[in-house]
DNA sequence: TATGAATGAGACTTCATTCAT
DNA sequence: AATGAATGAAGTCTCATTCAT
């Protein structure tokens, strides 16, 4: 959503650096309890001033939605598109949604609380972008469903078992603590690999595929630092 | 937080009342979206009138987050007392939690969203609560760890997946589909004691024994009913 | 446009008196350049209060239009419905619309002024309105023309004129001058019918039917201040 | 209010046409409703260059009420001097009035519409320039009543009736339609002529007498193109 | 008990204007 | 000659709360 043509080349990072002030503030006290007066006070910069780079409140909102929902996307169908077994993609994309979820703690924040201050239009791209995650992860599940992997769950009921346990995790989560994305993306995968499969005993060493493909393709889709830096700077 | 001494008998009834309509108001549009003016509007009382009963709006949050927490506490508290194997204990608990859940699930999205608009002490209070919620669960696992039916997980970050999965539930459940508490409490136990197992085979048939135990055991704390409204009305 | 339900009894009177001095602001300074803080501090109330009797700004705004279509509109129907010639019917309705220009200049100017302030629908409405009222008198002019009264002017242009005539007069008009709206009628309505004229001297004694007219039905259409009363207040 | 010396020779040919831009904003959607922005969205310049060259807003207003009122004082004061029959003369001098009306319908609203927009010592000025052009035509009336070729009509009132009709054709004119200058002048002046008449038999053919005129006079104040251009560039 | 009326702070936003570069 | 950036006042409107009746 970029501004009306005719800005220096400082624009575009001021701008980027208020947004990212306005979701850490959002996050702490919610969007409708923070105001533009606050904002303007975060950034030290006067309320006019402020518009010139935001345009609107809702702006924000929905830059920061977009912030989430772009890298998460991409990242999601490059992974669901990769030719290997479905319990290393999910392992993949567990591992990608939790590590946005480490790195920009405030975005999600912002994203599961409040994306219901939008107004119609842009609620509806969100709601679809949502949509989007979801069905990918469905049809992951459904495939290991198919090829005996797990056994006869209910691919809807376990795609909500997945988000339920990822998507909760920004109300506690603290992103210097102990845990990183990486080791909590294995437990979350061990308990749900273990609750759906046919017979665990049969399972594959999930673990062992991610560290081997993360040493085979370093470059891919698995560090979501160049990504999101990508998308969130370019939006 | 009740009104001073005085009040006529149906002074209690229709605060209740009141209470009810902000909670739905609450979770449709948000507590700090939603005006004084609305909620007068939806009990049919003028604003004044409005505040003899309810004093302020963050009163309102309170209440409401003080009825999901109370008869959770109070019902959870029961539970894990119950000389019954932490399986059992586990599931009885999250059917409870989900039924409180998928009966008043407009009093649960105010729990879970506005909690942070509370001010200070209040804010304390509830966070208390919600701790002493969580430890019931971790001794739960603690339990089940030792005795050798759950592998050696992490309580605490078995704690926190128990509660993801389960907290997580209002952003999508809807109390008027194909799914009710039982069962869906009997599908995340499923998959959270195949997940956290030390050997599957050797997992009690946990959906027997809760019904055993429902049938053994109808008058208590097993419909959450009763023990809501008599705390809901009395609180 | 009445307010919603619950008002007391003074409300009406209190509401009528701010879109009175809201319509004299108005016309001093221009609806753009006046504030509700003007007007607030002209009528003695905050700007809260203000907004519980206006709604709006732009409500004032419709409000005295209406004020002014109303009572012009229905007047005017009632007179083109007369049993008379269509020369007395005009002058009669001339001196309607002066009528309200002298009782109400301020209206007048807001009306004239500033209707381009409204939004897409209201501004729909009044246009129609408007529209309504040169139909009127575009159907006595060519009734006159018709009847060999009027030579054969082109009934759409003289519609204009006699518009032009009478709608610029408040831009230079003294109500409390030496000039009434009898009077300033009189003295149109010569200009107009004599230009108009097939043969200035066969044209009827108009200003003799209008005194004949105004003894005879004194009760009926001929004294703007009731119908204005009656539909200012109601409405 | 020429800018200090020392400008490049493009700057006045481009100030000129912003304040042609502004006249067509300020006539769409009013004075007061329309920004600097929106000018300088307009004509293609950051804010910074456009008050190189406005100097301020209000400036503006003054500039286009000057280019209207300047041309249109010049030419009547040449007509007024002309040495031919009042009747000739007014006819000259509404022509002239509907020409600029026609030619610069964005100007000529600005000019009635938000003349009052103007502060003290500008508004002064404009309100004196309007009575001088008043002035001229109550002279020529009182010349046409004192030569008997009008009835006993109140000069100042006739005025009145001469500007009305003529003042409030920018109210719903349309340049590009079926009549022109020319006819509607014509159309205006048979109608208050025949309605001054003191006898409309004895009228001269004022029509017949304008034509000729033009003939014999083409090069002067008959063509307002010329002058408006001169006066608008050099103002 | 209940109401209508009033308040004043504060919300989001726009805008004319200035100025360093 | 021109720009982008910044300001601060002011604008419209909402809202939690109070109070006389």
């Amino acid at each position: 959503m970029p501004r009306p043509p005719g800005h220096g080349p400082g624009f575009e990072v001021r701008r980027q650096k208020i947004i990212d002030t306005a979701a850490s503030l959002f996050a702490q006290q919610g969007y409708a309890a923070t105001s533009i007066n606050d904002l303007g006070r975060a950034v030290g910069l006067a309320k006019g001033a402020l518009y010139y780079y935001i345009g609107s409140k809702e702006n924000l909102l929905i830059e920061i939605q977009s912030r989430v929902l772009g890298p998460l996307l991409a990242r999601a169908k490059e992974i669901a598109a990769l030719d290997e077994v479905p319990l290393l993609r999910l392992r993949l994309l567990s591992e990608s949604l939790l590590t946005i979820i480490f790195r920009r703690l405030d975005h999600i924040w912002v994203y599961e609380h409040d994306y219901r201050s939008l107004s119609g239009k842009e609620l509806e791209i969100v709601l679809r972008q949502r949509s989007d995650f979801e069905h990918l992860i469905t049809g992951l599940l459904t495939e290991a469903v198919e090829e005996g992997t797990f056994r006869a769950v209910e691919p809807h009921l376990a795609t909500l078992q997945f988000l339920n346990l990822h998507n909760h995790t920004y109300q506690w989560v603290r992103p210097d603590g102990s845990w990183d994305a990486a080791f909590l993306s294995g437990e979350y995968c061990s308990t749900l690999f273990r609750g759906f499969a046919a017979n665990v005993g049969e399972l594959p060493d999930v673990e062992a595929l991610a560290a081997e493909f993360k040493r085979a393709r370093p470059e891919l889709p698995l560090d979501p630092e160049a990504l999101w830096e990508s998308v969130s700077v370019a939006s």
